[in-house]
DNA sequence: ACGCTTCCCTGGAGGC
DNA sequence: TGCCTCCAGGGAAGCG
């Protein structure tokens, strides 16, 4: 589940619950998570410091420790963050579990064990070594340099938008919430897209992540013209009343409406 | 550079 | 009820 607006979330439910707390244990219950750093060396990074603040790069969450460290989060397909005071509130599939001195526990959840945990020094640096492409969000990825972006690549429209060395956050439900808002068949070329078009590309872009993020990622809450709310072969077209279709792009479930987006 | 496959995991849905 | 296959919103790696 977890893309840009969904972590942005996660982010400031962190912020709200875990911050300026003191770390007093650190149960590792599946080592799966932990991406290149053992259970020791993680309970030692955390155990006694506390997380002083919080950023978000693409779909990777950092949380700053009074140590100078960073603790990373990434919550692949299954993950989330709960935050409860007693055990019988607990989510199901804890993979590591923090408690602070107030009693109370925060635990990073993940069912299919595909998200990531470790501690980094620099969120500069791991961004580097990971090739993250710029934020999606970020203020500084505007108009002239996305079209910059665009201009050095092939393939399809879809792939470009889920490119993490390229720009980083968006996943497939948001994908194809952007090129259907831009009316772009999701494997148009790139390379074919008109000026025009790549503005529209772009406004869709800031808009369907700024809107996700303002409704708390709830479907429910989402836009009248949304799509995101009607991926389903059979559902109707918000915008036209068509079929939405469902193709394969890249491997991946992908859906539209055909009438819609060229 | 791009696209395609496979793999990493668990579990729900649907067919038989 | 059991068994089987397919599918799922994450990403990495290998190959052509």
């Amino acid at each position: 589940m977890p893309e840009l607006p969904d972590v942005e979330v996660f982010r400031e439910y962190f912020n709200r619950t875990a911050l300026h707390r003191k770390i007093v244990s650190v149960d590792v219950k599946d080592d799966k998570v932990l991406d290149g750093i053992s259970e020791k060396k993680l309970v030692s990074g955390l155990k006694g410091y506390q997380f002083e603040s919080s950023t978000r790069r693409g779909k990777y969450l950092f949380a700053m420790l009074n140590n100078d460290r960073w603790m990373m989060m990434h919550f692949g397909m299954t993950g989330f963050l709960k935050y409860f005071k007693n055990m019988d509130s607990a989510s199901q599939h804890i993979r590591i579990l923090l408690k602070f001195s107030n009693g109370y526990n925060l635990a990073y959840d993940s069912q299919r064990k595909l998200g990531k945990v470790r501690l980094i020094d620099s969120v500069y640096d791991f961004a580097e070594e990971n090739d993250l492409g710029v934020d999606a969000l970020d203020p500084e990825l505007d108009l002239s340099r996305f079209k910059k972006l665009i201009a050095e690549r092939r393939g399809k429209a879809k792939t470009f938008l889920m490119n993490q060395s390229v720009i980083s956050g968006i996943g497939n439900i948001y994908s194809d919430e952007i090129l259907f808002q831009s009316r772009i068949h999701p494997e148009h070329q790139v390379d074919r897209l008109s000026s025009k078009k790549i503005k529209k590309l772009y406004n869709s872009m800031k808009m369907v992540l700024n809107t996700a993020i303002d409704r708390r990622v709830q479907p429910d809450r989402f836009p009248k013209g949304f799509i995101i709310p009607h991926r389903d072969e059979g559902d109707k077209c918000p915008r036209c009343g068509g079929n939405i279709k469902k193709i394969k792009v890249n491997n991946r479930g992908t859906y539209l409406c055909p009438r819609c987006q060229k």
